[in-house]
DNA sequence: ATGGCTATTATGTATATACATATTGAAACG
DNA sequence: CGTTTCAATATGTATATACATAATAGCCAT
């Protein structure tokens, strides 16, 4: 069966974002694990009937991306998720607990496989309904609640989280360990506790709380959305930027 | 006189790249504005000797990348900065409420020229007194008050602010056009408005608030810490990020 | 005027082709 | 046996060409 025929997703039609898209989905969903070979512009070139010119536009956009790594004479290659450096810029809780010295503990509370529903899908920019993973869990610094943690991870991406139970590792390392991303957003706001937030966080319903969004793409692709909720005395953001170019 | 010959900077050598980079310069350095039309596929095909499709590929990347937008007719024209973007956002307070549709006021509350205190100086990370600027302002969006700025400016490295009132134009605009930073840093949290913010906002004490403060650097000289305050309804922060890592 | 048709224009996508370049495996040589 | 050389291979870049598509300007007829 070739691949014209299980043909790709959304996309906006042309024949190299279809190309495109369908081996992203081949990446995404692990059935291309890291380190695979990908087919070869001219195998690719008959799969599709097409060009190689187009072919290579698909690949280089995905090289580009950084989810693919092409050698010459060798063939294209899955690229291990994102370095160290990305991490990095993601904040990682456990990372921040520790900073402060204190100890850090995970904690999961609830986990839930189910059909997106029309909420799920607005979190996560998600035009087709599918499989997806709701989780919420709580990070503790010492013996005091620190974050509480609200996530979809959309299973149509990432296919393999369905089986984790994430009752010792969190989503967020488990992720970055996994999935390479390729674009991220956040949105930031203050709130005040709702009952269910304040029993969570052990604080007074009311108090204000800081709340950190964020969406996460990986090569077009929705992979995950979480909100983060802090106590408002417990935690203070904070990013350094210089002006960026290019 | 050609571009080929003021040809680019760094860049991978191919001849697309140089195009890209070329053109990338011309609309960062702001030399063409933002709505500039930047020549047509076929005025780049002769002003570089090649064939459109090499222009056409990379005017497709900075259209990609988000620097320009391609109408079709109508020619590529310079968008709104966006890599500058997430820092704007944050930023021009103008800008913010204007994108709501909401109509822009700004007014000076006070305004105070003094030799720093020690605490001036912990925000703005100076070594030695010298004088400063404080000012205090309110931002409306339509009839409500929607954020508060406390700010302090390093009169050392901006002399020039001595001589502003900053009862027409806002401190932040008014900077952003005469100093270039070169780095920044954000600390973002949450707090209950005290009686103070509470008035300046027309809010309830305890009520949850925004804060963002923002400390500039221009080549290693401090320039200027400032902290807006938001009520709680009134805002969320967005800001997207790529992966640095190439 | 006004609505609709048509020609023009710039971009969007794709093809076939060509040559350059990096890398590898194997053959040729000392 | 080790080294050099060479040919094969996959990707990288560029060309000339073609047709599709969207937006606009101008024209025409009502």
């Amino acid at each position: 069966m070739s691949l014209i025929e299980t043909a790709a997703a959304e996309s906006g039609g042309s024949l190299h974002q279809r190309i495109l898209s369908d081996i992203s989905e081949k990446i995404l969903s692990g059935a291309w694990a890291p380190g695979h070979r990908i087919p070869f512009e001219h195998e690719l070139t008959a799969e599709y009937n097409c060009s190689r010119m187009t072919v290579n536009k698909a690949l280089s956009q995905l090289a580009k991306a950084g989810l693919i790594e092409r050698r010459r004479r060798s063939g294209s290659f899955v690229r291990r998720p994102q370095s160290q450096a990305a991490v990095l810029e993601i904040h990682d809780i456990r990372i921040e607990v520790e900073a402060l010295g204190l100890l850090y503990r995970y904690e999961r509370l609830a986990r839930l496989k189910r059909r997106s529903s029309a909420e799920d899908r607005a979190l996560l920019e998600l035009t087709a309904a599918g499989p997806v993973l709701a989780l919420e869990c709580l990070h503790f610094a010492g013996q005091r609640p620190f974050a509480h943690e609200q996530r979809l991870i959309n299973l149509t991406a990432v296919a393999e989280a369905g089986e984790e139970e994430f009752l010792e590792i969190a989503p967020g390392p488990w992720l970055i360990g996994r999935v390479p991303w390729s674009e991220a957003e956040h949105r930031i706001r203050a709130i005040a506790a709702d009952q269910h937030i304040a029993d969570a966080l052990d604080i007074e319903p009311g108090a204000p709380c800081l709340v950190v969004e964020r969406r996460t793409w990986s090569a077009e692709h929705p992979v995950t959305h979480v909100r983060f909720t802090y106590a408002a005395e417990s935690h203070t953001l904070v990013a350094r930027f210089k002006p960026s170019q290019g």
